[in-house]
DNA sequence: AACTTGATCAACCGCCAGATA
DNA sequence: ATATCTGGCGGTTGATCAAGT
């Protein structure tokens, strides 16, 4: 059976934006005689307009309860806490933002938070750390361009045509180690669970939760662009991983068109162990850096065989950009530094 | 001022599942 | 049991606007 015609097939119904007149008919109709029939509803109502039309407009724009204006971050929160627990059902997630459409919320997400999240490094479907070679490409392409760019400085001082902001060139390095160690984390070269990982070693501490600029140390992180929403989004994770601890989450999933409803297809997804209380039990590394470790690097390196299945960038493998960043005189002595003293501290990874 | 680019969002399209004949 | 209808949903498009060049 083909899609059936939500229309009369002879009917040349208008389409396209809504006018006033149109609106004014709409909102009367309905609110004396409720919706009825969508199908029928047009021709009741005196508008040359498709049922399904007619119902998009109302329940998208002219019902009453409609909260118009920008997201809040509380909003923003709950949508990304939801996402992660219900994927795209733009419906389900509407009915915990009252007087929010799920048309509304999936234009936010796909138009702002998923963005976001893809430029921290955190992919939005899955809302865990991307580990696609893409984006280390870019990453490493980027981090190709500042050390061209440093040369260039070398050579030409102010005048380098070539010449990046100090801060792109950190943030770029920032998030090749990120994606790097991500990468690790995905392959479970590294225990994230291990609370050691991240408190137990004062070098392995959260590089931006100490509102430190590992790159250079002891001076204040000035938040910028990406970094600042890491934060935020941090933030929000954790938030969200605490919320669901306290069933925030469950709760108000069970919720979902008039509550509990074990037949729900979501219900266990939800009520059970929900993905981020899993997350708890495995919980979503933190969007920061944790320091490399040669060893690992190695390991990772030959028990994956990653770089061989690295295409070649134009000058370099993210490895060698790796190995330069490493060598930077500007970071270097920082790096050896952590690598010096973790390498002396029992293994964690 | 003219043009380009990117962001936003209302609206449409097509599929699906449940209801009904 | 099957065909058809209907409402709902998620994905996508295109118009509009603002910012940048």
């Amino acid at each position: 059976m083909g899609r059936s015609p939500c229309c009369e097939e002879s009917s040349s119904v208008k389409k396209g934006p809504w006018t006033p007149e149109e609106d004014e008919k709409l909102i009367e109709y309905i609110s004396k005689q409720g919706h009825g029939s969508w199908r029928t509803l047009p021709k009741r109502a005196g508008l040359n307009r498709c049922g399904k039309s007619c119902r998009l407009r109302w329940t998208n724009y002219l019902r009453p309860d409609i909260k118009r204006g920008k997201f809040t971050e509380e909003e923003e929160r709950l949508i990304i806490n939801l996402h992660s627990v219900l994927g795209n059902k733009w419906s389900k997630i509407a009915a915990h933002l009252p007087g929010r459409t799920d048309n509304e919320i999936k234009n936010y997400w796909n138009t702002s938070i998923r963005k976001k999240l893809l430029k921290m490094g955190i992919d939005p479907e899955t809302h865990k750390p991307r580990t696609d070679f893409n984006h280390l490409m870019n990453l490493s392409q980027l981090l190709g361009m500042s050390n061209l760019s440093s040369a260039m400085n070398t050579t030409w001082g102010n005048n380098n045509p070539f010449g990046m902001p100090a801060d792109i060139t950190q943030l770029a390095k920032i998030q090749l180690l990120q994606s790097l160690l991500q990468i690790m984390n995905s392959n479970s070269f590294v225990n994230m669970g291990n609370p050691n990982l991240l408190v137990g070693n004062p070098n392995l501490n959260p590089l931006f939760l100490n509102g430190l600029n590992p790159l250079q140390p002891k001076e204040p992180v000035v938040l910028s662009g990406s970094e600042e929403y890491a934060n935020h989004v941090n933030g929000m994770y954790s938030q969200a991983q605490s919320e669901c601890s306290q069933h925030e989450v469950s709760k108000s999933c069970a919720d979902v068109e008039g509550g509990s409803n074990p037949q729900d297809p979501d219900y266990n997804k939800i009520n059970s162990t929900s993905s981020l209380e899993n997350q708890a039990e495995e919980p979503l590394p933190a969007l920061v850096v944790s320091s490399p470790r040669m060893g690992t690097f190695n390991q990772m390196n030959n028990g994956c065989n990653m770089a061989q299945t690295f295409t070649k960038s134009p000058s370099n493998t993210i490895f060698d950009d790796w190995e330069k960043f490493l060598e930077d005189e500007t970071t270097g002595s920082y790096w050896k530094e952590i690598l010096e003293s973790t390498s002396a501290s029992p293994i964690l990874w």
